[in-house]
DNA sequence: GGTCATTTGTGTAACGTTACACATATACTG
DNA sequence: CAGTATATGTGTAACGTTACACAAATGACC
């Protein structure tokens, strides 16, 4: 019957087994290291005495090695369950996670001192970064651990791997479509810094947005608007705190209340729904009457 | 300046300061133990030295906790994020691990023997299991590890807590509700094998359907059958792999091609979306023509 | 039968930390 | 000022495992 109480160890199973800790620990960790024989005495011992294997943490700290990608969502994580983009992105680290027979660690990280600790604290071999604003003190502590970091999205930083598109170009494209002969652009952005805001307000500088992926963003439609030869500071550009379609469906209604609008570029297809929740609120024609762009082609899109 | 190379230990930090390893320590694991000035002199030591805090698992071994909440979706991680249910599940998950300070490791498990290893592998104070089907090896492994284990939905089993509704009762409420006064009563269902395989019958037996939450919802709208005098073998069962809308869209369809159907009870709000499009494919009103319901009181149950 | 390669087993020494118990210094009590 | 409580520092001994190096046994080969 399996042990009562505490978990029985290695050597344990080892004297149990008749061979040495070493043969024992190789009958786990690298089967064909041993005689058949020997493997299968293990293997009964530790049955018979309820081991499941080597315990995880000493294997670690022997070994080097955590055997877990940490992720940090930031104060994404709050709704990241919520947010298309966020929980697409979870899913293809999980995915890619599940095929290296590597664990992935969820770091409850926001911006407090405490939080921030954590990411020291974690048992991980290495950390994702979702998208945050410039200077984050997280990025800091990512990159103090010494383990490899890659931050999606931005910010840019020495030291981490950056992964994401040219949003930048993506957004000027994108800005040139859907703003071309508009009379009243607007553009329904992220939020442009780490307070997440709420703005309302008229060709703002987009370098003065210290998320990366906002001010990216906001630099393309900028571009666009030259490209059009529209004026930057007739664009109205309001924010929403998350990517959510409520918010939005609540900003975009403000933008058509203060004014006229014939055009939208959305930064994500959550905000541009928002945007055609409005636009409909309102009998208003999509495309027809306003044009309206999103951003990630996701499974939204391509119903509307 | 930080170190290059490897990290810097404890015992570095320790000399460094000039005071004793265990000083150290306590600096940073328990500052209140050790003097404002010792501290000080501890935590300078430790930046000069790039030092960012005790090595996690080292402290693991040493502590005997790992400072993490695994969490086992099986099968469903593939597609945990599309589904609502399993990402507000998450969701609630994250949110706890959160104000309790501790990691949340996903384990990618599945069925195969390598994957229930993990289990095992895992750094992690306890697990909770989303619900998957009897007998899953998966339980057993958990309930090895010794750890406490948490199963969400099922199955019930000595040693693990089992969280979740009385599936079976509330069943047995929305069924009498949706199929009072059919003539052609349906059940969209989850799948009832760990096999998950789509099936298309009629007033199947409940006790036969493996997966916990299918068999008691199952039961409950067979009870809900009987209380309105309907004969359950003239109640047509369909079952979707996964719950998505999309699919259900599918199996609605095929349900709906191959008989007369008036009243949907679909096990989730994502499958009765998927009716509610096969329905509308087809002119059908609804409540008018076909009676349906759904289960989760999801955002998307209220939009409609 | 002797040489060499391969297979299999073992002892030792870490991996980096903290619990514990004890020693010393300092502060408080009456 | 003795007596006691509190604050602070330290040495030792694990926590459970695996890397490494070596030894012994086995097999292959001519």
């Amino acid at each position: 019957m399996p042990s009562q109480g505490r978990r029985a160890t290695l050597a344990q199973v080892a004297e149990r087994a008749g061979v040495s800790t070493m043969t024992a620990s190789y009958a786990f960790g690298r089967p064909e290291r041993v005689s058949a024989a020997s493997r299968e005495r293990v293997l009964t011992a530790a049955r018979e005495l309820g081991y499941t294997g080597p315990d995880p943490s000493a294997r670690s700290l022997r070994q080097g090695r955590a055997g877990a990608l940490g992720v940090v969502l930031g104060e994404h994580l709050t709704y990241a369950f919520d947010d298309p983009q966020a929980a697409a992105f979870l899913a293809g680290i999980a995915e890619v996670c599940a095929a290296a027979g590597t664990a992935m660690t969820i770091l409850p990280v926001v911006d407090s001192a405490e939080d921030v600790g954590r990411v020291a604290a974690a048992a991980v071999d290495g950390l994702v970064l979702w998208t945050t604003y410039d200077d984050s003190p997280v990025v800091r502590a990512a990159l103090a651990t010494g383990r490899p970091v890659v931050v999606h999205g931005g910010p840019a930083v020495d030291g981490a791997t950056l992964v994401g598109i040219d949003d930048r170009a993506a957004a000027r494209a994108v800005g040139r479509l859907v703003l071309a002969g508009a009379a009243h652009p607007a553009v329904l952005a992220f939020p442009t810094t780490a307070e997440r805001a709420v703005v309302l307000t008229t060709g703002p500088d987009p370098d003065a947005a210290t998320f990366p992926v906002t001010r990216a963003r906001l630099l393309g439609y900028r571009d666009a608007a030259q490209d059009l030869g529209l004026e930057w500071s007739r664009v109205r550009v309001a924010t929403c705190t998350t990517n959510s379609a409520v918010e939005a469906h609540a900003q975009a209604g403000r933008l058509l209340e203060e004014g006229p609008v014939d055009a939208v570029a959305a930064m994500s297809d959550q905000l541009a729904l928002g945007v055609l929740g409005a636009l409909a609120d309102r009998g208003r024609a999509v495309p027809g009457d306003v044009a309206v762009s999103g951003w990630d082609d996701s499974p939204v899109a391509a119903e509307r």
